[in-house]
DNA sequence: CTAGAACCTGACGTTGACGTCAGGTGCAAA
DNA sequence: TTTGCACCTGACGTCAACGTCAGGTTCTAG
């Protein structure tokens, strides 16, 4: 597949697939030409990448852990950091919860004046 | 209190203060020389936003919601857009609920490499 | 064989939430 | 009164994850 079409297919931009491979996240054979050809495994792995993303960690951390959540399995040595973004992961879930029910309150009270929770004045 | 004080209390920098009352979301009174004088309240301010921020939330919708989570309850016409952040959180939540367990199976698997539970080959 | 779509490599632009530096001022303690 | 730390206002720097533009090449359909 030429890189038009995993982008296409992907969701995602021309040129985010040159950033990742740019970023040893997304490799690409070259045609005689030089232009980009991909297995059909690239689009999973795409989304894959944009998962992580959105789950906010940051490239490098990417980087790391694609070929261990590609395999299935790690290299021990990555072991600790694994542990520390599923930590970093666990808070962040934590923080939106609670971030998520502060909204909840206010929409709720919002919706419905009187069922007001707070202390009144 | 002034500016250094409520960094340290709130955790966050100098800078940080500044750039929030740049963007109207932590007003501050003036000292006859000009420098900042904050009341205690702001600590949890600084706070409160730091933790929308690590939600996700951009400064300007930081901006419009603040007075709202302050206040316990919401003009109406923000309800709308307080329900459609109320969604993106989740969204945010059920991606990192995923890619925790992608982590687990991979953080399993490396401790017990016996124990695998992807398709043998 | 040729038009033109899709691709290529730089390289500069963008946005958000600050960091950092320069050069000057406020203020509390000794 | 003088030290000296905390503070002030610009204003430029940074980093990530791309967007976008320029100027040239490759590939494919007709």
């Amino acid at each position: 597949m030429r890189i038009g079409e995993v982008a296409d297919k992907a969701g995602v931009s021309v040129r985010a697939l040159r950033y990742y491979e740019e970023q040893d996240l997304l490799p690409a054979d070259r045609s005689p030409g030089g232009q980009r050809h991909y297995p059909d495994t690239a689009v999973g792995r795409v989304r894959l990448i944009q998962q992580l993303y959105a789950a906010g960690l940051p490239s490098r951390v990417v980087r790391d852990v694609l070929p261990c959540v590609d395999s299935g399995e790690a290299h021990p040595a990555l072991l600790d950091q694994l542990e520390s973004e599923r930590a970093r992961i666990d808070q962040r879930i934590t923080d939106l919860l609670d971030v998520r029910d502060r909204l909840d309150d206010v929409i709720a009270i919002t919706r419905d004046p009187d069922a007001d929770c707070s202390p009144m004045l």
